[in-house]
DNA sequence: ATGAAAGCGCTAACAC
DNA sequence: GTGTTAGCGCTTTCAT
């Protein structure tokens, strides 16, 4: 492999010469730079990017901590920020957690080891109190809100649109709600469960089902609510291919949507606007994007992203 | 920062004893290793690995370049990828392309520049006789088949896919077929049309459609079918969610499925399970681990993955 | 078993 | 404008 002593030889000049040429440094004497791009050219020379890494102590790098990686919330987040990084000339390396406490910290350390400039925690298993320390080694941002002020935050008001939603579904005159979540003991479920309580008074544990995250999920909890004693009226799913697995079941049970059962799912994707069911938009690619733009610019500021619902013919 | 000539410094031994330690080297003192654990436990000392990258001339990462982000097929493929890699502690890459010859290869150079050990094409806007020199500076692994022996391949046979896809249609009685591909220029749109001329005979323009992958394209498509004086009896679409559009259209104009209209999409997401849309599948996750392997192995092997059709409700 | 020292390939301060 | 040289932080011979 042909390295910068080599090229600085060959085109006799010094290595300072050729690395001003490679860096594009102004005062160079024309034919010098010219000889060296010549040399350059013919040995086909490209430099070695992990030295200059190492020496300059920074990579263009951003890592992204992502709990699942064939998950299509995470993947509208994971586009924003792929997007942001493209313009910023960036480059993004997934960091798939799965909600593993010693995976997570191994992606910090590799912050702290200098592999990346930032990371972005899309969603985290350990407390701030494990992470916060790393954030001397590089920008942390998180897509969710926290007041920690080492933490920059792409986030959006979950507990509002949880509200909005359920207060949404009452003011259609439904009283008997569920809904469904991924993680028992994510920060969101007990947002959501906080919500419902303050809209429709304590929840009955029966009306919530957690651990869903796909069609079939969707699909086999809509079986359960229905079965219960005093029916859900409507159910509120924790994103648009669990609710479309609610849906298919409610009709293979020849329910009529909405009248019988209404549904309203969640980060408008696909196969909701597919099958027409109601959602509320949390506008995840945007959060990446700005989450991103946080981790380039190592800003700890705290950004909110709007949500809005979006009515389909599903409530 | 603290380095390892600071560990050394402190722990009272040679730089070469505090790598050795570092990396678990058999033969040290148990004094001496005890104290040099414990002066990097005090420091909280992590190694640079931009110094180790350098130095051992490899990354353990691997680049991914990818046209679309936010792409169903491409984060079926991506899934895959990031599966393997986690598994093998290979660390990945996301490379957008767009298809820009440019970003190609400007990905490529990152090869070449030492920061991945390997390179996966998941699709690609160059010809191949640009790529293939790059081979001689990591593992090239291309998503689809080709000839070069410098490139390992992990694929589906599309081509027989399609025939198999248009022979299905055909034995269900259907005469006038339509489909719709992505790019025109790609190579799977060439085996496409190639393959709809052997089943049934001389493609009439007006009968392919190019430039879909979204719901809303196949919705705006499937209005452009449908007004042809002799409208196609089967639409087989580039994707489930182009196929949802379709299903979608077709049901606006009360056309019933699949006896006024079959569709077959691809792929197998989940949009085409929930609307009951018949698709050809790829199994995109595992071309994606299987390419990822290659990968790590620097193998140049040809995988051939097989597809199979999925029979539901539309055809 | 351990240390000294020569790299890995590059940047940048300094001197001229 | 250009060259010399001291790093960046680590691994790995080669002695001992």
């Amino acid at each position: 492999m042909t390295n910068i002593n080599d090229i600085a030889k060959m085109a006799g000049v010094s290595v300072s010469t050729v690395s001003r040429v490679l860096n594009n440094y102004k005062y160079i004497a024309k034919d010098k730079r010219e000889s060296v791009l010549k040399v350059i050219q013919e040995m086909n020379y490209t430099p070695n990017k992990n030295a200059i890494d190492l020496v300059r102590g920074e990579t263009r790098t951003i890592g992204v901590i992502l709990p699942y990686n064939n998950n299509p919330a995470f993947d509208q987040l994971l586009n924003g920020i792929l997007n942001k990084a493209l313009e910023n000339d960036f480059s993004i390396t997934v960091l798939p957690s799965n909600y593993s406490k010693e995976k997570e910290v191994e992606y910090l350390q590799k912050l702290k080891s200098k592999l990346y400039d930032g990371i972005i925690i899309a969603s985290r298993a350990n407390d701030w109190e494990t992470i916060i320390p790393y954030s001397d080694y590089g920008s942390i941002v998180s897509c969710e809100y926290t007041n920690h002020k080492e933490i920059g935050c792409s986030y959006m008001d979950r507990y509002s649109s949880y509200l909005d939603a359920f207060r949404f579904l009452k003011n259609k005159g439904h009283q008997v709600v569920a809904f469904t979540t991924a993680r028992l003991e994510s920060n969101s479920t007990k947002q959501m469960i906080g919500a419902y309580n303050e809209i429709f008074g304590e929840l009955q544990p029966e009306y919530h089902i957690t651990g869903c995250s796909c069609l079939e999920d969707g699909y086999e909890v809509a079986g359960q609510f229905l079965l219960l004693p005093e029916r859900p009226t409507a159910i509120y799913a924790n994103g648009d291919e669990v609710a479309g697995g609610i849906y298919l079941y409610a009709k293979s049970q020849q329910l009529k949507i909405p009248t019988d059962l209404a549904i309203i799912g969640q980060e408008n994707q696909p196969i909701g606007v597919g099958m027409g069911i109601s959602t509320v938009d949390h506008q995840l690619m945007k959060v990446g994007e700005q989450a991103c733009s946080l981790a380039i610019k190592k800003s700890r500021e705290k950004v909110k992203i709007p949500y809005h619902i979006v009515e389909r013919d599903s409530v």
